[in-house]
DNA sequence: GTTCGTGCAAACGGTTTGCAACAAT
DNA sequence: ATTGTTGCAAACCGTTTGCACGAAC
């Protein structure tokens, strides 16, 4: 459910600026994979996916930039069922379904579902929460 | 919220019998420990947890031992926040809340949240979901 | 005498770190 | 000149694997 909008150059370098993040090659490299790649991509894969066009980019760098998106918030990390940590361009609130047969993590809107007295939860500040499902596609029809 | 009773070997032993587990003394040991530790502990923390006062059982028994316990629906592994697997010897259903100073996970209640609507999951299949809380206790009083 | 359980040590995979080189201002 | 950014390689940590020894039926 990623965006999936054709981003020019240029509307990346900006919203790099609009999160005060300066716009390096490297970074625009990144950001253009991560905002536009249909799916959510762990680090060793935002790694390869970068490296397909831009072959001199180092692992290091890939890891610190998304740090720095995370720090950002042009990013969230999403730790969940699979084994490493994914990235998620997807900033609103929302719900994640993992699936079962192929351990893809699905964005579900926030209004898919409706969640009851979270302030309540006994001896403890809730300050965030979402619901994880676990399921798989529908088939075809 | 795990259970604390204090369990004998032979209420261990039993236990794992009712699971199709042979209760070798390694299994014994594991099972002491996880079925009575009062948090959600990773691999290594049982490892060291049962080496303390059963200082021959190896690494990869441990890793075994609980991935035979999750095979045979003694434990659940729960795969949030950390960066390590946990187990969780509370099979029944129940939501989790990770701790944002500490990133301990305790078990939430079933009841202590309704989440209405999950069956409608456009374009999913819902196998099963749970509410993950972030927040913290709440202090003393 | 197979099967099952255990131990050891090495491999693995994702992530982090230290450090040196190189911009950028 | 200081600060910020990159690249390389090694370290790290939790987990997995292969294999050989030993116990159990």
């Amino acid at each position: 459910m990623n965006s999936r909008q054709n981003l020019t150059p240029d509307d990346v370098v900006e919203c790099l600026r609009r999160h005060d993040i300066r716009p390096s090659a490297q970074r625009v490299a990144v950001a253009s994979f991560v905002l536009q790649v249909d799916e959510h991509p762990s680090a060793e894969r935002v790694l390869s996916g970068v490296q397909a066009d831009f072959p001199m980019i180092s692992r290091a760098t890939v890891y610190n930039t998304l740090h720095l998106f995370v720090e950002q918030g042009l990013l969230r990390e999403v730790k969940l069922g699979s084994s490493s940590i994914v990235y998620d361009a997807n900033t609103d609130r929302h719900h994640h379904l993992i699936d079962d047969e192929t351990g893809q993590i699905h964005d579900i809107p926030w209004q898919a579902v409706e969640v009851d007295q979270v302030t309540e939860i006994e001896g403890f500040e809730v300050r965030e929460y979402q619901v994880v499902f676990k399921g798989r596609r529908k088939h075809n029809r």
